[in-house]
DNA sequence: CTAGAGCGCTCG
DNA sequence: GTACGAGCGCTCTAGC
């Protein structure tokens, strides 16, 4: 091809600023060797550029390409807009020196480069993609980013790079339901948020889409938007109008800036490779560098190799794209003795079950599907039923053709989900423990990729395998949608077709194990290897031998505590409505809100989210001394939520078979180590209130046993007093001392003897305070004083324990450098919000304060959890449930001292021998023929 | 009808 | 605009 742009020509336009922020996102923080520079995101583009160049042959293969950039960070846009892009977080500290590394790498690759001061790269790329097009050649947008949406059309398309799918006018319309030309229109109604395009209030993209494709462009819409039939739509439009075109000038790319180059200076042009290989041995690239070599038949320049062992995955795994028309439905005794063969011999296998349901306490299993390779995996259908013909009401119950009868296909799993010397890799594998041990099989060793991702990026993003997969294989699974159908439509996987339930299936165990593969070499890199396995890999079998035993609940006590509430919710309503006035819902707080702030014009009516008056109990406290109403709701609403959130969904859960309640721990849950209770969640069981309370004399010991809690007395307060090096707190509670009456003593000046109770209060309320990152804006809430006086609280504890402030601005200023903080057990806990501006930059650093404490104080119980079957084994006693920092068992009658002086002992050395606090930990004991009782 | 957002309340 | 970390039931609205 001649230099000359034209008719026949094919331009690739690669949108650069993207890919470094994909490059630098989806590695592990790599340093080069020989002096620590980063050089992650380099590593990341290069592979990128690399599979590109290699991946371009063939007919369609351009015949121009450029790699565009951003520069600068003033543009026009800021012009027109001083708030665009302000949400926009600084670039981290890791990334910035490799900006200029990845120009000279593209240089190096001999693609053009193309960047201009003030302007961003979608300008360039847009007024390129125009003047090819007028040239009558073909453009190909390399780039996920909607906002070059805008540009497809006849001869531009855009090619999405993470999930290889090519969008044109279809895609463009099936994002925004409109075509190319009028995706500004849409935008500049739906707004931005990441961008700061303000657009109009309340309208998103299918809205926006709907009045486009009515009145046909954004210019006649607002000039005949009295003619809007709902009445806030098209107040918004009039209103707004001018905020509108604003937005639209902001979203609307420059086809049409002057370039000091032409299409012409892009031609594709063949790397150098003494060029390239300089390059990538200066930035100690060596896999890359040998690969690059070998394809150039030449010799691979040495690189330094300081520590031969340890050296960085910096090309993706050659691994084979994920098919689901690939893999093997299992039908016959002698295809599953073939990859039970396999898993065996490789000591590695990836496992998956396929359940009716969500419940693992109450659905029945379906199928099983293993992956023993990237790519090489099968389903094991075990009790699917055959299709009707679709016409009879009700669904056949026959079984499918070509199934292993379930016995015989589980007999022949279970020596191999057993085998001790065969690891079993899953996601999320308590689900299917549980399911299996329900079918006589208790699978073990196992991995797990969910808690993989956990102690690797805990605070960066979910552990879901959706999230996973698209983040780190670039790969999106089928959605389980496209199998089951929704809403009440919805079938259960037994109905499952089987060729479509093996694709589903055994990609899910394909995916497990690239997942693995991926994660399971980073643990160590990150040092987290650790946190993975002894705080996290082995709290599932505890766990689910938790969540199996389950706990009484005695229904009747449940429904009698139900008729009440609901006889009294009954008479309160009628009071209310008296009072009112009128009849309306008492749950409704929009209605109350009216009710309050308009028809009873009461003073304090603030307005949320949706513009409707909020109405939270402390606000209806305080108007309690102005009318009889509040107050009557507030008694409403505490018998309200006992009732539909305790008394009656409890009875729901009680499960028939066992005839008790089994929660399921989320060990994800929280960012910080804790862990969540859902289905139900029995971790919020109502104490604080007398009445409230009175639910828990419903969780019962069965005859003959009681319920013993343990827990841990002041414990974030403690590992505060350690870690922070408070030498006061630390002698008051090796002393024994009351902690908040010491406090107040020291911040007051009272002498302990003098305590009153009011005072003492408000030294716990900050002593709280400072464990939640104090500020004088939420103590002044808290304690109902003015905002003036709980600072000057603030002030004067921090000038009693100066060690305080310094633990709290080191801690901000950890998180500020690393983007993380770390537990006293190297528990890790990424805090990207850290560097982000406006009223979320107040909250990141109020999270960072409180994540080493709340999470050292769970990982310590963490770590009593994991070495408590162990140590009560052999006493008639259960570990039932966890609830931060209480355990509680069921025991035998005579065997309470026993267990408590057991797992007391346990509890309060479970920090050792990792960490040694210079704080004791102290337990408190209870017990009783209830909750209640026993707290 | 169904899904999701927002509110409000429960716990440590 | 604000205390940290969670889950869940109800109401209301948008969209099928």
């Amino acid at each position: 091809m001649a230099g000359q742009f034209g008719k026949g020509c094919h331009l690739h336009l690669i949108d650069g600023s993207a890919y470094i922020f994909r490059a630098f996102h989806a590695l592990p923080p790599l340093t080069r060797k020989s002096d620590g520079l980063p050089i992650g995101a380099v590593s990341g583009f290069c592979n990128m550029l690399h599979r590109y160049v290699e991946g371009n042959t063939g007919p369609d293969a351009p015949t121009h390409v450029a790699v565009v950039f951003d520069k600068g960070s003033h543009t026009f846009r800021n012009d027109l807009y001083d708030q665009y892009k302000a949400n926009r977080e600084a670039m981290p500290e890791d990334l910035r020196p490799q900006i200029p590394l990845t120009r000279e790498a593209t240089e190096a690759f001999n693609i053009a480069c193309k960047e201009i001061e003030g302007f961003e790269a979608d300008d360039i790329m847009a007024t390129l993609a125009c003047q090819a097009r007028e040239a009558g050649g073909r453009v190909t947008i390399l780039s996920s980013d909607k906002d070059l949406m805008q540009l497809v059309g006849e001869g531009v398309e855009m090619l999405d790079p993470m999930k290889n799918k090519v969008i044109d006018r279809d895609g463009v319309l099936e994002k925004f339901g409109v075509g190319p030309e009028r995706v500004v229109d849409v935008q500049a109604l739906a707004g931005d948020s990441v961008d700061n395009v303000p657009g109009a209030p309340g309208i998103g993209i299918k809205t926006a889409a709907l009045l486009i494709n009515e009145f046909g462009s954004l210019e006649e819409l607002l000039d005949r938007a009295e003619e809007i039939k709902q009445p806030k739509r098209r107040q918004t439009l009039i209103e707004k109008r001018e905020q509108i075109e604003l937005s639209k000038r902001l979203v609307q790319l420059d086809c049409d800036m002057e370039l000091p180059f032409t299409l012409d200076d892009l031609e594709v042009k063949e790397p150098d490779p003494e060029v390239l290989l300089g390059f990538l041995t200066k930035m100690e690239f060596r896999t890359l560098t040998k690969r690059i070599a070998d394809n150039a038949g030449v010799e691979a320049p040495a690189v330094p190799e300081p520590t031969a062992a340890a050296e960085a995955p910096e090309a993706a795994p050659d691994w084979p794209a994920i098919d689901a028309a690939a893999y093997e439905c299992v039908s016959d005794m002698a295809a599953l003795e073939r990859w039970i063969a396999r898993a065996v011999d490789l000591g590695t296998v990836a496992v998956d079950t396929e359940t009716t349901g969500l419940n693992e306490m109450r659905c029945d299993l379906v199928g099983v599907s293993l992956a023993v390779a990237p790519g090489e995996a099968c389903y094991i259908p075990l009790a699917h039923l055959a299709e009707d013909g679709g016409e009879g009401l009700f669904a056949s119950d026959a079984k499918a053709e070509g199934q292993i009868p379930m016995d015989q296909a589980l007999a022949a799993l279970k020596p191999l989900l057993e085998d001790a010397a065969v690891m079993k890799i899953g996601q999320n594998m308590k689900y299917d423990a549980k399911v299996l041990s329900r079918y006589g099989i208790e699978i073990a060793p196992i991995d797990d990729t969910m808690l993989m991702s956990y102690a690797l990026h805990g605070g960066e993003h979910g552990h879901g395998m959706d999230t996973l997969s698209e983040r780190y294989l670039s790969h999106t699974p089928i959605p389980i949608k496209e199998l089951l159908g929704t809403g009440k439509s919805q079938i259960t996987f037994d109905r499952v077709p089987l060729d479509k339930a093996t694709g589903y299936a055994a990609e899910d165990a394909d995916i497990t194990l690239r997942l693995a593969l991926t994660f399971k070499p980073q643990l160590h890199r990150a040092r987290v290897t650790r946190v993975y396995e002894t705080l996290e890999r082995p709290l599932v079998p505890v766990l689910k031998t938790m969540e199996m035993a389950g706990i009484a609940v005695d229904r009747g006590t449940l429904s009698r505590m139900s008729g009440k509430f609901a006889q009294k919710m009954a008479e309160l309503e009628s009071e209310i409505h008296e009072l009112a006035g009128e009849k309306f819902n008492v749950g409704s707080p929009a209605q109350l809100g009216d009710i309050l702030f308009e028809k009873m014009s009461l003073p304090g009516g603030k307005r949320g989210k949706n513009g409707k008056y909020s109405t939270p109990a402390d606000v209806l406290e305080d108007l309690a001394t102005e009318h009889d109403l509040p107050g009557r709701v507030l008694d409403w609403r505490q018998l309200s939520k006992l009732k539909s959130t305790y008394t009656d969904a409890l009875q729901e859960h009680i499960n028939p078979d066992t005839g008790r309640v089994h929660t399921s721990y989320v060990q994800t849950g929280a960012n910080t180590g804790r862990l969540a209770s859902a289905d139900p969640n029995l971790q919020n069981i109502p104490v604080r209130s007398e009445e409230g309370r009175r639910i828990r004399e419903a969780f019962v010991a069965p005859e003959g046993k009681v319920l013993v809690s343990l827990d841990y007395s002041q414990i974030e307060l403690r590992i505060l007093a350690h870690m922070a090096g408070i030498d006061a707190l630390k002698e008051a509670f090796r002393e024994g001392q009351d902690i908040h009456a010491m406090t107040a003593s020291e911040m007051f000046n009272v002498p302990m003897d003098e305590m009153t109770p009011d005072v003492r209060r408000q030294a716990k309320a900050i002593n709280f305070g400072v464990i939640y990152g104090i500020s004088g804006f939420g103590l002044a809430r808290n304690l109902r004083i003015p905002r003036a006086e709980a600072q000057g609280f603030i002030d004067r504890y921090f000038e009693r324990f100066p060690g305080i402030k310094q633990y709290m601005d080191d801690t901000v200023a950890f998180a500020q450098e690393h983007k993380r903080v770390e537990t006293l057990f190297g528990r890790v806990i990424h805090t990207p919000e850290i560097g982000a501006k406006g009223p979320r930059a107040g909250f990141a650093k109020r999270a960072a304060i409180n994540a080493p404490i709340q999470g050292t104080a769970a990982d310590i119980i963490r770590r009593a959890m994991v070495r408590m079957p162990e140590a009560i084994e052999g006493l008639p006693a259960k570990m039932l449930l966890q609830v931060h920092d209480e355990l509680l068992f069921e025991v035998e009658t005579g065997a309470v001292d026993d267990l408590i002086g057991t797992a007391r002992r346990i509890m309060e050395g479970a920090a050792e021998p990792v960490v040694k606090l210079d704080v004791p930990l102290v337990v408190d004991a209870g017990q009783g023929a209830n909750w209640a009782e026993a707290h």
